[in-house]
DNA sequence: GACCAGGCACATC
DNA sequence: GATGTGCATGGT
């Protein structure tokens, strides 16, 4: 679609998620729960400096010294919590072998993901799409925020009504996925922050017109 | 010193 | 089913 097009053409393929291997992935996503990236990004750095960023590991760790790894991230106590049920899953079902947990069909591994204290839809889809390679579009705040200031939700729409927009729009593609959620999350950065249509934002030829034609229009031609 | 940041589970009505 | 609350650090 040309929301798309424009993203791209302005900020380049974002080459997401930021992280060396998918079990990092599936940790940044808990760590990153309503919590600004940076911060995530040093409780990484300490697991990494204490050899502590793999299934096994953390799994032995105590909860104290797991929470104190990723202090940075906030939340620590809930997260190490969060951080345990998901490995204590991946331990128990799949003897923590992630990419056998990972390489299952879709459907079933979303449910799976969602019936771990900790994962909801956003961080479960983040797995599903960064590291199980999975084609289902990301919601966060960023894509909500962005869809909303150039008027193409309602500020109020759940996950699953703004998902289901995004797949009913566009092919299953989880290039485009990836990308297009990065493209949010760059685009949220960059202009979309507090004013509601910036002059330097590269959407700004989509506001209300486009949003009118957006439920039923042809957008998903690339 | 407020306010915000790539949520989620749980309590309450 | 909708709405409110706790969880916590670090940057602006």
């Amino acid at each position: 679609m040309s929301f798309y097009r424009e993203l791209r053409a302005h900020f380049g393929h974002r080459k997401w998620w930021p992280a060396d291997t998918r079990f990092e992935v599936c940790i940044g996503a808990i760590l990153t729960q309503n919590t600004a990236w940076k911060n995530v990004a040093k409780a990484i750095e300490r697991l990494k400096d204490a050899s502590a960023l793999d299934p096994l590991t953390i799994h032995r760790l105590s909860h104290e010294e797991l929470a104190d790894l990723i202090r940075p991230a906030g939340y620590f106590n809930v997260k190490a919590g969060r951080l345990k049920n998901f490995i204590s899953h991946l331990v128990r079902s799949h003897e923590g072998n992630l990419e056998a947990f990972l390489s299952q069909p879709m459907e079933s591994l979303r449910e799976e993901l969602l019936s771990i204290k900790g994962v909801g839809k956003e961080t479960a889809d983040s797995m599903l799409l960064y590291a199980a390679g999975k084609p289902i579009f990301v919601v966060d705040a960023y894509t909500k925020r962005v869809l909303h200031r150039h008027g193409l939700i309602d500020g109020r729409a759940d996950y699953d009504t703004v998902q289901d927009l995004l797949h009913a729009e566009l092919d299953p593609d989880v290039e485009l996925y990836n990308d297009f959620h990065a493209q949010f999350v760059a685009v949220g950065h960059h202009c979309c922050k507090k004013k509601p249509r910036c002059e330097l934002c590269p959407l700004r030829g989509f506001l209300p017109e486009f949003a009118q034609a957006m439920p039923d229009g042809p957008t998903n031609q690339t």
